[in-house]
DNA sequence: CTCTATGCAAAAACTTTGCAGGGAT
DNA sequence: ATCCCTGCAAAGTTTTTGCATAGAG
């Protein structure tokens, strides 16, 4: 489905800015910061995270806090799970790992550890 | 093992500080973060977040962030999950899950979504 | 034309750092 | 006696909010 039709579908209005965020989610494949959004798209965080925020309740998109104590998000693709590597911060998708827990509906799960570059190393 | 045991083996000095850090985390038995702690014990901020970082890199306690932008520790006791409710910010302790990564070295795991409560609540 | 979205600046929330005095070994 | 630890205050970082202007429908 394109963007433009993903952002008519929730009744909100088409801007360049809302535009801009979810074509760069879509091409990124991985999870963003603002800090990462910035260097692409010259916008101010206010805007950004405003939108981010109604993203997140329309279900478009979904968020987590990584080490670096920054906000990560994401398009709303499938529950699925990431590894942050608590020395270098690097974020790692993960396929689909097989977890439920009855009667509560699953958005994403993060996996903290050391990455197999920084076991290597020693860090 | 007691607490002071921990404290020795890790060759910092047997402070009242951080013997009350760590006692408050046994007996918590669950992630806690500084607003947590204070209401238990009386202790400036500083002297927390400097000996939560301390304790981290001795691997004594690890570390996540959560949906609410606070950090929360816990004893690095083994590897293990939380749920955190992305409505009501709720923390529940998830039995081991079974992940693997190869290479990769698991600390905990958290698990984002909507809680049972909030479900049937419609929040 | 109306109402929502944007940018700027300032506030807010949590964590970290500098510095001087106090405590553990 | 030495060196690390603590508390206070101030700074730092990321996210949120207020307000006036610009833009979408």
């Amino acid at each position: 489905m394109s963007i433009n039709q993903i952002i008519k579908d929730k009744n909100i209005k088409l801007t360049t800015a809302r535009v801009a965020i979810l074509e760069l989610f879509k091409s990124a494949n991985k999870p963003l910061s603002y800090e990462d959004i910035k260097k692409d798209i010259a916008m101010d965080k206010a805007t950004f995270y405003r939108n981010i925020s109604n993203f997140e309740e329309k279900g478009i998109i979904n968020a987590f806090e990584s080490n670096d104590r920054r906000r990560y998000f994401e398009l709303n693709i499938k529950p699925h799970a990431h590894f942050v590597c608590v020395s270098c911060n690097s974020v790692k998708c993960i396929k689909t790992i097989d977890i439920d827990i009855p009667n509560h509906q699953i958005n994403n799960v993060i996996i903290n550890g050391k990455c197999d570059i920084c076991i290597l190393n020693n860090r």
